[in-house]
DNA sequence: GTTGCCGGGGA
DNA sequence: TCCCCGGCAAC
């Protein structure tokens, strides 16, 4: 992997060794961050971009990454906790025997406030600290600058391809106020219904100070190819939008979070994998989720490894299906694609970087390991046959399909 | 190497 | 349809 040696570096942790391309995405546009106050200017917009999927490409990589594939969560709250700042990842290449990613805590100060948390299971609301006024008046100190609801980040099919997707998203923004979930199309109708309902402000827009921004999120429904798919998903709820739920298992957080006063995400309590048995087709890998979200941590929550702390709950993981999250970061000097490979248990996880239009896209991709079997074959039955019971003499004592080399009827399984 | 059995072919 | 077997894959 070449570095790129453009982007000045400040001052780094010497026991940093991975110099990434986020690092230099983060130093290159960290230096200027502020939480924008509403997303009203081009500008703005722009930083929020930059921002919103350095973070979230942050946030939604680590848990994944970092860690051998069993344990993929393994030192996420140590090093987030540590380095207190989500450094950028490296991965190497060599991906195909267990694809090793390592982060450097960058040790500028691009990151100037409160870093973000790591990812949580269980929640989303740490993410959705208002900013508004900057981060001054971040009621949380985290910094958390407004999510571009237009490109902050997307999650995509495996392999994206973005100008299709340009022209083939719906955007619809969703109320992400507990217990809500309202979902509109026009980001005024959202806001409004923020301000009035939620907020309790009575006042036009121009009384707003921005903070409904932080209520909402945009769902973009892709409607070519890649969604026909999922047409059984339905639009108007996010976590229609994640994989179906595994079944129950012992995850936990990733981390503690500290409460906000956010709202809890709407789905916070039925997250993909807090439960339930969704039945999928178990014939093969092909129900694969496209989750889309402006704030990509939304979406990847759900699939977070529970952590390896404690112990091995994360074999507890098992998605009844494969399933794809993808996201976008803004431009950074990078070339060429990356990929990862993790094997781990009974999970297959793919991770993949793509750069298109000078869009880094990451994706991830889970595929449980039952879903490898061949399901032309049929598994190899444990019990005893005739052939076993009776020996070769006493073939005439088989059962017929035995003595065709047919699948046992006497000793079914 | 052994075992289970799918897929195919001959009668 | 009955019967057999090559060959594959799991063990």
């Amino acid at each position: 992997q070449s570095l790129p040696s453009e982007g000045k570096r400040v001052g780094r942790d010497p026991d940093t060794r991975s110099v990434s391309l986020l690092e230099q995405k983060r130093k290159v546009v960290s230096s200027s961050i502020d939480v924008p106050h509403a997303r009203r200017s081009e500008e703005e917009v722009d930083m929020d971009k930059v921002t919103a999927a350095m973070v979230l490409t942050s946030l939604s990589t680590s848990p994944l990454v970092r860690s051998p594939p069993v344990k993929v969560s393994e030192g996420l709250s140590g090093s987030w906790k540590e380095n207190g700042s989500a450094g950028p990842f490296t991965p190497s290449s060599n991906s195909s025997s267990g694809g090793y990613w390592s982060w450097s805590a960058p040790s500028d100060q691009s990151n100037p406030s409160t870093p973000s948390p790591p990812l949580s299971a269980d929640s989303f609301k740490p993410f959705r600290v208002p900013s508004v006024g900057g981060v001054g008046s971040n009621p949380t100190g985290a910094e958390d600058p407004s999510l571009d609801e237009q490109d902050g980040s997307s999650l995509l099919f495996d392999e994206p391809i973005p100008r299709k997707r340009k022209n083939s998203m719906k955007v619809m923004f969703k109320c992400l106020w507990k217990n809500c979930g309202k979902v509109l199309s026009t980001t005024a109708g959202i806001q409004r219904h923020i301000r009035t309902i939620h907020l309790g402000r009575n006042c036009d827009s121009d009384c707003s100070d921005g903070e409904e921004d932080f209520y909402y999120t945009e769902i973009k429904l892709n409607t070519d190819s890649v969604a026909d798919g999922l047409s059984s998903l339905s639009p108007v709820s996010s976590s229609v939008l994640s994989p179906p739920p595994p079944p129950p298992s012992p995850l936990q957080p990733l981390s503690h979070q500290p409460e906000s006063h956010r709202p809890s995400h709407p789905s916070d309590s039925k997250e993909p994998h807090a439960g339930g048995n969704t039945p999928l087709s178990r014939s093969a890998p092909s129900a694969l989720y496209l989750i889309h979200s402006d704030h990509a941590y939304q979406a990847t929550a759900p699939v977070s490894i529970p952590s390896s702390s404690s112990n091995s709950s994360s074999t507890s993981f098992t998605p009844t299906n494969s399933f794809s999250i993808s996201w976008q970061s803004p431009p950074v000097t990078f070339t060429g694609n990356t990929s990862a490979l993790l094997h781990g248990g009974n999970i297959s996880l793919h991770i993949s970087t793509v750069e298109l239009n000078s869009l880094i896209y990451y994706s991830m991709t889970f595929i449980v390991g039952s879903f490898f079997l061949p399901h032309s074959r049929k598994v190899r039955g444990e019990g005893k046959k005739c052939r076993k019971v009776y020996g070769m003499e006493n073939r005439d004592m088989w059962c017929t399909a035995c003595r065709w080399k047919k699948a046992c009827q006497r000793f079914t399984d």
